[in-house]
DNA sequence: CATAATGCTTAGAATGATTATAATTTATAT
DNA sequence: ATATAAATTATAATCATTCTAAGCATTATG
């Protein structure tokens, strides 16, 4: 009884509305936004939304490892609905994210291999993305 | 005369008292130090040091390229006067970040290639540090 | 049904990192 | 020496995020 609510700890949460509202806007979402972005899109259909509950609910989802929480946002945290091993691209103009597969395998050196136990790792690539390069052709 | 300037703007400042006691601190210094970090050391030295101070040369540096940034830890900026490429292991016990050479060839998968100016490239890696490592096993 | 227990939502306060402001000090140029 | 520009300082402001305390909803209990 206690071990099996311990196991689920966390991993189990009610779908309230207000979670439900955010996961749907998340549900295949690859702009990777900020509470922010999502709280401005989710608190215009679901009036009364409090941003605590954002971040909340971000917070539990991503414990429950339904969701990414992505550093590659120096001012702000980003998330990704997408869990799966994929790195991604900034624009250095824009800052717009972009996915980037898992195709490229990455392993340490030798020697650090030996002292470091590895669990992951994340790639992120800086550049200019297309339209941002279609726009400064342009001028 | 205009264009010199315009051209070193940013890259040249005057070397103060305070900014020499920063860079000082940071010469060599391969444990990615956070503001509050470089903050705490320098101002035992250096009595009237401001915390505005460190941030405002953190920031000068930086600009001019001569310090990297760093958006690994989600909490604080940190920052690496080592501006070679090279990558960061994190350890995700006790938060140190590490060095990892670049010896490791990334590309980006063909079809991204085409559609993006690529400038560069960071890694993250994450997992256990050798101390945390010995630590685990003792207990 | 009544009531208690639990978990969730909410508004607003608190926190912590970073940036902005405005006055003062230091360095440079005339 | 006087003016000009740049850097430092203390402090206030900002912004993202977390915390708090009160109320609400849902489920369990009798
Ligand atoms: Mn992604
Ligand atoms: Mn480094
Ligand atoms: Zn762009
Ligand atoms: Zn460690």
């Amino acid at each position: 009884m206690k071990q099996i609510q311990k196991k689920n700890e966390g991993t189990r949460f009610k779908r309230t509305p207000q979670r439900l509202a955010i996961l749907e806007y998340l549900e295949g979402n690859t702009s990777h936004p900020s509470a922010e972005d999502i709280f401005r899109v989710v608190s215009k259909r679901y009036q009364s939304m409090s941003f605590a509950t954002v971040y909340n609910t971000l917070n539990t989802l991503t414990r429950a490892g339904e969701l990414r929480e992505l550093t590659i946002d120096p001012e702000r945290k980003r998330y990704d609905p997408d869990t799966s091993r994929h790195h991604h691209l900034i624009c250095v103009l824009c800052g717009k994210i972009a996915d980037i597969p898992e195709k490229i395998g990455v392993e340490l050196p030798k020697d650090m291999a030996e002292h470091f136990v590895l669990l992951g790792h994340h790639i992120e690539f800086y550049g200019h993305c297309s339209s941002c390069r279609k726009k400064n052709k342009a001028k």
